[in-house]
DNA sequence: CCTAACCAGTTGCAATTTGCAAGCAGTTGA
DNA sequence: TCAACTGCTTGCAAATTGCAACTGGTTAGG
């Protein structure tokens, strides 16, 4: 009945690996958080790093049961399900702006798929209380409003995502 | 040759986590990073989570092989390894800051394990950058001097760490 | 000099996890 | 009515993990 009991520590640092410390949990929740994937067959198909199914359903199962998504029956369709990001979830968007901003420097990274990344980071900590703010709206259902004058962050990623796309299209490979 | 090649996708969240997305390897950097350990006996004797000594020695090798760690002959001992944090690694400490306190918010560490954590939260940017400075002196030989009015962070972590212990070794069980 | 402890791993093996391809029952839209 | 789509499940080979024992060499103390 400790807090340690059926873990391997009592470390943070321990207890977030032994959630997320897998190649493939953290980039199911980045589909869901970056690139707005709710069903099964979406993080399925459009997987960047073609994950099977097999392994999208055992991890989503796992995200539930530990809290970081919930599932639910979506209305418009008797066998799609909703899977949704929790607060817990949502709150890990300083975690990815941090790894993302690591790994555009130092790994060998595209360039249309880090542009998100390294805007996130210079947007700093307001840009990602924004981008939480709109993640519970979506996937929470809160009723909070957006600024007027603010321009959404997903609409900013975006732009700057098919930006770059277009970019590239013109002149390179 | 592409940036792409031999890897999932080009995406920075995915590259780390090709990485650092396993059990051990995160764990490893932390215990270098915030336990001041060099040696191979010393992360494997000292190991909260009771690493093996094949992963261990497998999961070293990696890390040198992906620029992560470095590895050298102690000149005190012939056959003992120094083992350590490259500037990449160290840059890690931002992501080690948030996962750390995402870990404490959220899931049920224990309280002599998450106090540093919770410090280097408190601390901000400010605090991690004068422990990066810290690492950088010890681990990268940089002769970089502290300022005199500054009380080093591992010194205000390990403070504040013993702090908790013995409050609790004098109460609680 | 002898010996016990220490050094960084290695080896063998069983159990678990992963990755791939195919398949499934039910649902929907044309 | 039927093809396409829904969220999975199954079977199986391959890779990874975890455990315990072991290795060849080094060093400190008596």
């Amino acid at each position: 009945m400790d807090a340690v009991s059926d873990h391997r520590s009592g470390c943070p640092i321990n207890l977030t690996v032994e959630i997320l410390g897998d190649k493939w949990s953290l980039l199911i929740l980045r589909d869901m958080m970056f690139g707005n994937r709710r069903h099964f067959r979406d993080l399925l198909t459009h997987s960047q790093e073609g994950i099977a199914s097999n392994i999208l359903a055992d991890r989503l199962k796992r995200l539930v049961e530990q809290g970081m998504l919930t599932k639910a029956d979506d209305p418009t369709h008797k066998q799609k399900a909703i899977y949704s990001l929790t607060e817990r979830s949502i709150e890990l968007v300083p975690v990815f702006a941090q790894i993302g901003a690591w790994g555009s420097k130092w790994l060998p990274v595209s360039e249309e798929l880090s542009i998100r990344a390294i805007l996130l980071e210079q947007g700093g900590p307001k840009m990602w209380e924004q981008f939480m703010r709109e993640l519970r709206r979506s996937h929470l259902g809160e009723h909070v409003y957006a600024d007027p004058g603010e321009v959404p962050v997903w609409m900013q990623l975006k732009a700057a995502y098919e930006e770059v796309v277009a970019r590239r299209g013109r002149s390179g490979a």
